[in-house]
DNA sequence: ACCTGAACACCGTTCAAGT
DNA sequence: ACCTGAACACCGTTCAAGT
């Protein structure tokens, strides 16, 4: 005689992820969600396989998340000038890791790579690679890509470790990245030369 | 009558380490540490407060091991020319990623503001701020090496965590970047104006 | 078909008792 | 003064027994 549910996967990773960003990973237990859920701890295992799982499963909920959000931040209708949407993307991500710095840590964080299905990844990468390719063009559409992610990425998760430690303007810090990689992949290079010999730039 | 000491601080910090690059940080527990000093694991509760304490020591160990590595790349007198020195920085913070992935992690993943002393991490720092203000200028060497930490951090954060997944060669994607910040750091730039409105660039 | 209590292995940590 | 066994609280996980 069939016992009625009394929970879902759903509402599983909804309490694993309030309770990752209220107490950390460390916090995320099984007992407390299932306390959280209404339930006994041994029938979470009903839903999820194990604790790794319901982990990977808060990280991809939560990349999708961020992917629509960059999405929305990348919208060439909210103007297409390459600079302007590669400061929008980059705004948006940190926008994101500071309302949601325990997610932000589990995408990007060590163990990311037993987490993230390759299909959220490409998702997530649609918006930067496109942005990179306006700037830097086809060839470079990668390295540039890889370029932008690695410095928002890296920026993101001092500012959320407490790295920034010697004062100055964290923002300013931000937004002056932001104009030097607009500059970066502009300026023409050859593929093959990985620093150029010569470049002659003129300001203002 | 006192006991020989039968272990040292040295001998925990260093069988931690060991354990760490192993088994990964889950691998590192208290019982494993204290086989390997040959000691039971209270024992260990005589020279560590915690565990965390234990961790904290190691991440302390391998920063400064970090910093004498960089020191030593950016030395000019292996050559003073700012890109060249920005470059062998990049490669150096690299190579000790991909030897310590574990250690690498501890320094710059989660957690690590509760790891590291304020000293340890300025003595780290010194090489990149020099660097960034022979670059940029001394207005903006803060930013400026602020973006080239994060970038760099980034980039190997994510080439550990395996996120490098849409094919492509990610050595040649790190030299980009590399030339890249050269081009974007030496660009002059207002400190006020977050994107420069207009500016030539002529390769070659 | 789902839920539960009981149990197990493993962990960090404390502490009284040994030398 | 350091080391140890025993113990405790807490964790993830399994499983037989309930409905």
């Amino acid at each position: 005689m069939p016992t009625p549910e009394r929970t879902s996967l759903d509402a599983i990773i909804g309490a694993g992820r309030d309770l990752l960003e209220a107490d950390g990973v460390e916090g995320l237990t099984m007992q407390a969600v299932a306390d959280r859920v209404g339930v006994r701890a041994p029938s979470l295992y009903k839903r999820v396989r194990n604790r790794d799982e319901l982990i990977a499963r808060i990280a991809e909920a939560t990349l999708r998340e961020l992917s629509a959000r960059l999405d929305d931040a990348a919208d060439p209708t909210r103007g297409a000038d390459p600079g302007d949407e590669l400061a929008r993307l980059a705004r948006a991500v940190r926008a994101f890791a500071h309302e949601r710095p325990a997610g932000y840590r589990l995408i990007f964080g060590p163990g990311a790579e037993l987490r993230l299905s390759e299909a959220a990844l490409a998702d997530a990468s649609g918006a930067v690679l496109r942005i990179a390719g306006e700037l830097a063009g086809d060839e470079h559409r990668l390295d540039a890509a890889r370029t932008i992610t690695a410095w928002a990425n890296g920026f993101v998760s001092m500012e959320l470790a407490g790295a920034f430690r010697l004062g100055g303007d964290v923002d300013r810090a931000f937004e002056y990245g932001i104009a030097g990689l607009t500059v970066a992949l502009t300026a023409p290079r050859s593929a093959a030369s990985a620093a150029p010999l010569a470049i002659s730039v003129s300001g203002h």
